[in-house]
DNA sequence: TCATTTCTTTGATACAGATCAAGAAACTGC
DNA sequence: GCAGTTTCTTGATCTGTATCAAAGAAATGA
């Protein structure tokens, strides 16, 4: 029985342990010597637990941080103690991103299981984008990405129904995977049915119920958080016309 | 009988000739040579008519925009044709802003009624903004502002009922309004019910609903697109806990 | 090891909002 | 002005998901 976690992987720590870097630096190809730079003010914190907060709402912005392994969760809580959970964040994504404009997080992230960053001072961030052209427009880039990520989540939450939420879900996550080099196929959720329910703006029962479906349709098996993506072509013509990128990549 | 579209106000003039320059420069306070050099990348482009685009889904992204009058959804289509808004946008805002990291526009943009912008041609901006960091600093500011604007839709469409939809979404509207200078009491909208509808993830037969039942809760007066707030603090209520902001100016 | 807690699945029922339908009111162009 | 179109309101019915409930499976901790 499978029971390794995403950390577990040897391939993370090839994959992330610059991953903050590969973010910022790669399409621009900064030259070494401003790399070298970039790379003093990343700091490696200690990794956190499971449930354990990297920042909370309102916590006065000191870094933005690259999630090296492991994964994490944001969400903003109103003043009824509820959480609305605005995203998840796989490694080698940014988090603090929204906090930029008004200096403070403006929401909460902790991690789903055992996961580490790296931390980019803002202030010194901003220091250097001021002076490194490439480096700051490819933090427009990565900021403008985000919106429209955002506004993607937007689109599904808009008028889908609960299979189309959750097979646009797992096809997101897995082209994540993909991209950072893990099987597009096959995975462990890192966060619990309610957490997807919050995400999605479901209940954990109809999630329960969906992930049942979706297997006995053929599209999935699912053992518990392991997802093994069967049909891909079923699942995509599930989820409409949101998710259409291939990612062929099923080693 | 009020029929006073928003263009029609003269205080809007006043307010959104320099829109662009007002979003872009404010809060840093650039010098007036700088002001200058910004001001001239400036272009005032021909109004609009409604259902008229500003631009589309795909194209290749020239210019942000800023709206000087009038005003516009923002929205993206599926293959299957139907459209998602994504957003609003009133006097002083800006348009594009998701297309900065893909070099082309994210969503298509068309005019709600007669409405003019400011362009800004988008690598001359950039380039201004290497050179100027407080100029810089202020599209940070902007584009996390509207990361974290996008998140408090994804918090509205979670969970939230119809009423609590609406509410929120009217309450939004109207501080909108009032940092513009105009009434936050009684303004009219310049959507349809169906365009609420969409962006609220519900149908137009409920929103059409949920305004009579405010209405008979007496939080509002509606006259078709015409509405006048007159509980603020009954509509606050049913909005939850989404907006305290007060906006007392209710001239 | 067992007890406790957390997470997940499945079933029965209720309800908010969707859908279908029809008519009223306002706007359009001639 | 008048026909035609679009937008809005209201009613009746249907349905997908929430809610309530219970029990099984896995993780946690002593």
């Amino acid at each position: 029985m499978q029971k390794t976690k995403l950390i577990d992987f040897p391939a993370i720590k090839t994959a992330c342990s610059r991953c903050s870097l590969q973010q910022l630096c790669l399409p621009q190809g900064l030259n070494s010597a401003d790399m070298e730079r970039l790379d003093q003010l990343v700091k490696r914190p200690r990794p956190l637990h499971r449930g354990e907060y990297l920042f909370c709402q309102g916590d006065r912005l000191k870094s933005l941080y690259a999630v090296r392994s492991g994964s994490f969760k944001t969400y903003s809580l109103g003043e009824d103690g509820n959480e609305k959970i605005l995203g998840f964040h796989l490694p080698g994504e940014l988090l603090g991103l929204a906090g930029l404009g008004h200096g403070e997080y403006r929401a909460a992230a902790s991690a789903l299981e055992t996961a580490s960053v790296c931390a980019v001072p803002f202030d010194r961030l901003q220091d250097l984008a001021d002076h490194l052209p490439s480096l700051n427009h490819q933090l427009h880039k990565i900021m403008s990405q985000r919106i429209s990520r955002d506004q993607e989540v937007l689109l599904l939450l808009g008028d889908k129904s609960a299979q189309e939420r959750l097979a646009t879900f797992l096809l997101n996550i897995s082209s994540r995977f993909a991209e950072r080099g893990f099987s597009a196929r096959e995975f462990n959720l890192s966060m619990s049915r309610q957490d997807i329910a919050n995400y999605l703006g479901l209940t954990l029962e109809t999630i329960s119920r969906t992930f049942s479906h979706l297997q006995k349709d053929g599209a999935l098996e699912v053992d518990r958080r392991l997802i093994r993506i069967v049909d891909r072509e079923c699942l995509a013509n599930i989820a409409g016309a949101c998710f259409t990128d291939a990612s062929s990549a099923t080693h």
